[in-house]
Formats: C-alpha cells, sequence, structure tokens
DNA sequence: CATGAATGAGAATTCATTCAT
DNA sequence: TATGAATGAATTCTCATTCAT
C-alpha cells in the first residue's frame, strides 16, 4: 500500500515512486486512479471506513465508562497497528489536502460512534455538554496519546495506556453521576 | 506575513507568489534565508515563541486551577486572534514538514510552561502520571476546542469555553486533591 | 467513422476514443490496422476514390463548358453534404500527417478528371497553361466556396453558387475561344 | 524561429525541442509565452501582420488590375520567400489549431486589402458578386499557385506565373467592363 | 477473432534556486 | 543590496501499442 504518502507527505512523493513500489506502471495507475488527488481521497475514506468498524468492535452493553475504555483502547491499537493510517490522518487528512465533499462522505462510518455518545449524554453518564465537544475531545486525546508513543516521548506502557485512558474518561463522564 | 503557506499549503505556495505578495524580488528573499524550507522553519519558531510568551501573560501566583485556566484561555485566544498562526501549527508543523532538529530549537521557549506543569504535579494538584502526557493532552484539547470553532463545527460561546475549559480541567487535575 | 478526427483533429484523437465510439476495443482495431497512421490513410485514401466517382458523375458529353459546371457543382455538393470530408481533406489531407507515398497511391482515382482536363486544353476549349496548374486552381476555387459556405461567411444560395462557378469557369476558359 | 512547428507539424514539437533550437531552456520560453498555444496564437498573429504590411507594397493608384497584380505578385513572393510562413499558415492556420477568437483579432491587418476589393467592386471593377467571395477566390488562387511551387509540381517561371495572375485577374475582374 | 489491462516513453508545465547586472 | 531572467530537473499525466486470456 502507499505508505510512502505517509512517511514523506503527499506532495514529495511521485507518482513514479509510488508506482515502483506498487511493482507496476505509472499508467497501469492512471486505469484505477484519475489522478493523483482520487488516490488520496480513496485511501482516507478507506481509513474513515475502518475507524467505523475498528471501534465498534466488542464493545459490551450497558457499561457506558467499559464501553468508552474499549472504543478508546480500540482505536488507540489500530493506530499503534497501523501507524500508517495514523500518519496519514495525521498529515494529509487536513485541509487543504482533503476536500470537505470528501470528508462529509465520510460521516455514514461515524454513525454508530456518534449514537454512543449522544445516548451516553442523554442517560447522564456523560457531561451535559455539546456533542461535537466531546466527540471532538475524545478523539483529540487518543491522537495525544498516540503521537506520544510516535514521536518517541512516552513508550506508553500499560500504567501510561491507564492514564491517559482514565483522563479522557474525566474528561467526559459526568462528575454528577461519577 | 506569509499567510499564502496557511491558505494554501507549503507546497503549493511558489516563491514567486511569496516574493510578490512581500512586494520584492524572488533574489531579494534569497538575501535573508537560504531557502524556502528555512522560511517555514522561522515563521514555525516564531510562531512557537509567541507561544511562551502568551501562555504565561497574566497568570496568577499560586492557585494552579487558576493558573492552568488563564493558560488555557490565553492559548485559546492566541490561536482565536491569530487564525493563521493556529492553521500553520495544524497544516505546516507537522513532519515531515519541520524537522526534528528545528522543533527540539524551539523547546526552550516553552520552559516556564513546563515548570509550571513539573511543580504542579509535584505538588499533588495535578495527577501523579508522566509530564509529557498531561502536557500534550492539555494542549491537545486545546487544539480540539480550537478546532470546533474553526470548522465551524460549534460557534464556542462562553458557556461552550468553559465546558471545554472544565474538561481539560478535569482531564489533568488530581481527582485525590480536588 | 470517424468523424472523431474531423472534430478534434488527429493528435487530440487517443485510439480509446476511436474504439469506444466504434463500440470496439482498442486492441480489435489493430486487428485491422497496423497503427493509427494507417487509419488515417485509409480514410484518406477512401475519399479520394469518392472523389474520383462522384465528379465525373452525370457528366454531359461533348459541351466542354457543361461539363465542368456538373464535375463543379458535384465536387462542391459531395463536400457540402459531407463535411466531414472536406473538413478532413483541409485539416488531416496535407502533410507532415499525409506522407507523399499514400497520396501518390490515390492518383489513379483522378485519372479521368486528369483526360478531362488535359483533352479540354488540347482542344482550345481551356486555357494553353499547364494541367498542374488548371487542376490545381479549379480544385482551389471549388475547396475556397465550400470553405466560405462551412464558416458561415456567406449563406451560398443559387445566386451565390453561380457567380462562384462563373468566376471558376473564366479563370480556366480559354478566352480566344469562348 | 519556430521552423520546427512548420517542419513537423504542432503537436510533433514537443517544447524541449523548441528550447534546444532557440539555444534556451524550457523553463525560458514560459516566462515569455503562457503556454504552447500562445506561442503558436503569436506567430499567427505575426505573419497575418505581414500579410497586410507586404501586400500593400508598392502598390500604384488608379488602376485596378495593375493594383490587383502587383498584391497578388506581393502575396506570391512573400510565401516563397517565407516558407514557413506559408506552411504555417496551411496546416496549423486552421481549426481547430486556431481559435476563431484569435483569428477575428488579425482582421485589422486585413483592412486595406478589404478597402481595395470593396471599392474595386463599386467602381465595377471587379465582378459584381459578394466581396467575401472575391477576397476568398484570390487569396485561394494564390495559395493555389505556390502550392504547386512547393509541391515541386510546377517550377513557376515567369511565364507560369504571368498564367496564374491572369486566370486569377478573369477569375474576378468584371467581364463587361473589361 | 476479440478483449482491455498493462506498459512506459514522452509530453507540457512548474518552480526552487542561481547569478550577471 | 536588490533584481528578475534564466535554468533544467522533476512532476503529473497521456496514449499508441502489446499480449495474455
Amino acid at each position: 500500500m502507499l505508505e510512502l504518502v505517509v512517511e514523506q507527505g503527499v506532495h514529495a512523493t511521485p507518482m513514479s515512486q509510488v508506482a515502483k513500489e506498487a511493482g507496476v506502471a505509472v499508467g497501469t495507475i492512471y486505469h484505477y486512479f484519475k489522478n493523483k488527488e482520487q488516490i488520496i481521497e480513496e485511501i482516507y475514506s478507506m481509513i474513515c471506513q475502518d475507524f467505523g468498524v475498528v471501534l465498534m468492535a466488542n464493545v459490551p452493553e450497558n457499561d457506558v465508562k467499559k464501553q468508552f475504555e474499549i472504543m478508546w483502547i480500540n482505536l488507540y491499537n489500530y493506530f499503534v497497528g497501523n501507524p500508517l493510517a495514523f500518519k496519514f490522518i495525521e498529515f494529509v487528512g487536513v485541509p487543504p489536502i482533503i476536500s470537505s465533499e470528501i470528508r462529509i462522505k465520510s460521516i455514514p462510518h461515524f454513525i454508530h460512534i456518534r449514537d454512543f455518545f449522544l445516548a451516553s449524554i442523554l442517560s447522564k453518564d456523560l457531561r451535559d455538554v455539546s456533542l461535537r465537544l466531546i466527540m471532538q475531545m475524545s478523539f483529540g486525546n487518543v491522537i495525544s496519546a498516540t503521537r506520544l508513543k510516535f514521536k518517541g516521548e512516552l513508550e506508553m506502557n500499560s500504567k501510561q495506556i491507564a492514564d491517559a485512558l482514565e483522563m479522557s474518561w474525566d474528561c467526559i463522564k459526568n462528575p454528577q453521576k461519577h
């Protein structure tokens, strides 16, 4: 796959190199993708779809805290196991590279995640604040933890992961209830 | 200033356009900067220096929570007041565009901020977790809040800002003490 | 048929488009034609053959002026009825696209036309000038008339056609005899 | 100069070759021309301007036939002396290569020529037919003569030139008056 | 016979950088 | 010190042609 884009940045990765890495001729790529932009968008969409599936894996029922923890760990593990996906989201999945149009097309993948947060706010398990705020903060916290690991600033052993997870939970939990 | 870079992305901004915008000839730019990379680095360093100064403005003494809140708001306001700086940090201040070498050169600017977090951990006001973790989470939370505002997903009125700030504080505060 | 070539120019028409228009696969085309050049040459030859047949249709005997007029009108009508053929001759049937070799191969088609002009010169009905000169001028005059119509500069009603025809005849007739 | 375009056809002439022939780097060309199309248009405009100037050179007053002869010979000599210009007009100065927009911009160059023909029609020296028809036929006849010379089909000695010129004149002259 | 995926040389164009003025 | 014309390597993308199925 196109780890090149992630390794070097979109603009620094010529199609010729992409082709060589993929073991095909440049022309071949243009049979399957209209242009370079479309390749990037395709990757972006694939990763977003992964998110939707991966996050909800093995999520238990009923216990909101437990659910959140599993989701958090799921995403963290996905990033750690797919560093390219992480870097892609960090470096590429950002305007002006990705058009808002393609961004919107990815929303359906996140529908279950959205539902979880919305229901948990209504059940008073999570803070009574904007849904978007809770989601962005939660996502941002996983990103932060992953970034520390990848930048080599922190080993992210099980203690540190537990710390990060607890911080994230305290960040969004309803302090009145828990 | 080089809002061009922010508006269009580094690679999409030719030096000729930078020169025209600056009202000088391309050649002139090369008297003051070794190459394009250095210009980007210079901007990056300037913004980092701003951080160091801006964050510590009007920070009171003694009350850790109050101190954190002022710093948080300072950074948030800086970003809102300097959207270019925010976007630059988001889009550009990221490997592989910025070398880790130049990143390290910016550390001294953050020394006071680092001191604050370190002291607060030691005084048990903040959680007993890695310094880097606390700093990254805090920074990430301000970024998250700012991102919501700039993407237009949230208005970020005073209630929402207060929410975000409270979440950030609960994220890092020592739950035993507070 | 390959109106594509006429509509867009030879070099601007990829084989893939030719194939799609023809409803076959690219590979199929290469069963019947050696290469792109040969397709162009084949079309050129077809049109030249048309010329030979069309021009001599309904040409009466004995009266040279009448003969010329019918031939002139025949060619003009052919062009008007087959705009693609006209445009092809104008845009494509021109070096360096068509090799002189293929041009020579088309000469036999024009043998009857040649005979008419030659005989008419000898009979003093036409000017005592070079055969080639008379033929080229006559052909050129039909082209000029057709061009005016296609460029929309002239409606080419019957009066205008009659004018053009009379001019062409006065151009080549033997002024001593007529 | 860009004889290359003429020698090989527009599409068959890569910019790299144009640059090498001109003794400059490819990039340099793009300082002076926006793109390849503009170079072609520039040449086209230059040649059209030449036409306007060259044709009217040494044209005497009062005698229409003499005037026409001089203009005819002027154009013929220009083509013979500038084979590239001739070939360019033949191969390139034709849609779909030249846009009608650029064609229209060249009309002013032909204003004096137009005036001559118009006045001569009104004075009954030329046939009472459409101005455009007379102009196109005249132009076409010079083209025909030049084509014969360049294709090597005719030597075009002074006798043959005189023949062609006489034919052209009989083509457009008012038979009632002359 | 028919297909169309694969090829890769080659095209137009861009742009960071240099250097004579 | 300031200029900006000149450079040419590098980039994206096209398309005539081939060949395994």
